[in-house]
DNA sequence: TTATGGATCTTCT
DNA sequence: GAAGATCCATAAA
C-alpha cells in the first residue's frame, strides 16, 4: 500500500494536512491539467459529530461514496452551477472526506485559462468551484480512484513544513462553523480567502 | 409530486 | 461588502 493511501485511510484531519503540497491532475479529452493543493477542509470522521458534513445524517444515494474506500473521488453539484471535489478518507464504512478548496496551477495553464475564460493565473483555481472548472472536473469523475485512475490522480509533490500550515474555521457553511478544520499553506497567493 | 436550501462565483457599488 | 444566478438532492406529503 502506498504511503498516500495509508495517509488517506487514517484520521481525516491528518489526511487533510497531508494533502497540502500534493498535486492534483486530470486528463480530460486529451488535455492534461494539474496543480498543487494549497487549501483543504476536513468533513466528518474522527468520531466527531459534524453537522456540516454531507454524510452526517447517514448513508444516502448522494453521499454513499463517502462511506466507500479511502482515496475515491466524491464530486457534488452546488448552487445550481458549480462542482466541488473531495477525497474520501478513513476506513470503508466511515462517512468522511477532504474538500479540495484551492490549487496553484502547474501544467496546462493555457487550457485552464480557456476553460475559465480569464487570464490571471492565481485566479484560475483559488476556490472549490473554480478549480473544478479549470481541471474540467464534473460528476463523470465521481467514484474514480485518485491513486489508480488515469482520468484524475493525486501524487506527492512538495513536503510542507507544519509551521507553514495554518488552520482556521471552515468557509461558506452554516452549521458546525466553530470547528477549525480548514487548512492552507500560509501566505500562498492561490489561497481563496484569508 | 412539490418545496426548500446549499462545502460558490461573479458583478456591481 | 452585498446580492443574484440557478438546479440538484433531500424530505415531506
Amino acid at each position: 500500500m502506498s504511503s498516500l493511501r495509508r495517509l488517506l485511510s487514517g484520521p481525516t484531519l491528518e489526511a487533510a494536512k497531508g494533502l497540502l503540497g500534493c498535486t492534483l491532475t486530470t486528463h480530460v479529452r486529451g488535455e492534461k491539467t494539474s496543480g498543487m493543493i494549497v487549501e483543504v477542509e476536513a468533513y466528518g470522521g474522527c468520531d466527531v459529530f459534524d453537522e456540516a458534513c454531507h454524510a452526517h445524517k447517514g448513508l444516502t444515494p448522494r453521499t454513499k461514496i463517502m462511506f466507500d474506500k479511502p482515496g475515491l473521488c466524491y464530486v457534488y453539484f452546488i448552487y445550481g452551477m458549480y462542482h466541488c471535489v473531495n477525497v474520501v478518507t478513513e476506513s470503508e464504512g466511515v462517512g468522511a472526506a477532504v474538500l479540495i478548496r484551492a490549487l496553484e496551477p502547474l501544467e496546462g495553464i493555457e487550457t485552464m485559462k480557456k476553460r475559465r475564460q480569464i487570464a490571471i493565473e492565481k485566479n484560475l483555481a483559488n476556490g472549490p468551484g473554480k478549480l473544478c472548472q479549470a481541471l474540467a472536473i464534473d460528476k463523470k469523475l465521481l467514484g474514480e480512484d485518485f491513486l489508480s485512475s488515469k482520468k484524475i490522480s493525486i501524487e506527492p509533490y512538495q513536503k510542507i513544513k507544519s509551521d507553514k500550515i495554518k488552520e482556521t474555521q471552515r468557509i461558506g457553511i452554516s452549521k458546525a462553523v466553530e470547528l477549525p478544520w480548514r487548512f492552507f499553506i500560509d501566505k500562498h497567493p492561490c489561497v481563496s480567502v484569508y
